[in-house]
DNA sequence: TCATTGCGGACTAAATTGGTCCTGTTTGAG
DNA sequence: CTCAAACAGGACCAATTTAGTCCGCAATGA
């Protein structure tokens, strides 16, 4: 299906309501309760954004994460490459060349890459500050216009509704 | 990992050999030689692409599968959701509402709908043809580890090469 | 009429994932 | 100085999903 992993989606989750308190420390116990997600499956979502340098942590007693920098930074593909490592729809993008025994006959192989970065600047066209936002607009207005066309906006016209 | 179910790989290749040759009928065996893969399971992929109208089959001794329209005219996305159903990131966009007690609280929710269409966008904006080409390539094989100049952009230029 | 080929679905085995738990380590408060 | 609150890291198990196989049936051309 094409799914995202359930830790990246709670990832994403998570991450929207840090943000919307960005000044302040949360707690893992805390996000849990607010997000309605047990505790330690937070926990280790939070775990690997830090990890990824999406929030900082502060140990100890008052402890807790904090978002590392402004919502606009960080994109949808940010959060997912943090929990579910590299964004790869197939094996070949990330493995070794020759673990594939198709590759010197595969057409489609040498395609991939182009799809695959097509899906990720789609994702990486979205910020978490998109998401946050009351209305989603297409990024293009909320991006430096200096990256040019993004991914999301094409696909913003594609948009069928279907 | 955001990954592409294996079969769903398999039936891209499948169908680019297809497409290869689309006057011709293809048999299930004969395929599965060409492919490298497995004679069953490159039968169940053809079996789910002729369900969702990719290919025609013809039964009977000399029947076989054939590509159902010009490759130009299916794209990934097409061959994707023939074999893993629509596609859908998380959970929560194709279930009913309700299915998902975070509804209510959730503001990434809202936006999960923009962000899976910007996916779909991307897969839909790679066509069968694209993939056969032999110089789909982009310019930047390499791409810069910042994802500022999308894929798709690209993708989108090299669309439809004749 | 029979070999070839597709059709549909049931079933099993393996891989992945989600979720839990346990044992540190750090640090602020009392 | 001590304790409790919080993060860190990883081992582990259970449940789900997925891949792959197999079977009997249906069609069709030689």
């Amino acid at each position: 299906m094409i799914r995202l992993s359930r830790l990246a989606d709670y990832a994403v989750v998570v991450m929207s309501q840090i943000a919307v308190a960005p000044e302040r420390l949360h707690t893992a116990p805390e996000l849990s309760c607010e997000v309605r997600l047990p505790a330690t499956t937070v926990s280790k979502v939070l775990k690997l954004l830090h990890r990824s340098g999406l929030v900082t942590s502060h140990r100890g007693a008052q402890g807790g994460y904090a978002i590392s920098r402004p919502a606009t930074a960080i994109s949808v593909a940010d959060i997912i490459s943090a929990v579910d490592g590299p964004i790869a729809l197939t094996d070949c993008i990330e493995e070794a060349p020759g673990a594939c025994d198709l590759e010197a006959i595969c057409p489609a192989r040498r395609n991939w890459q182009a799809i695959n970065d097509a899906v990720r600047g789609a994702l990486a066209g979205v910020s978490l500050a998109d998401l946050t936002a009351p209305v989603f607009l297409m990024p293009a207005a909320a991006n430096p216009p200096e990256l040019g066309k993004t991914a999301l906006e094409n696909a913003g016209a594609n948009r069928d509704p279907r």
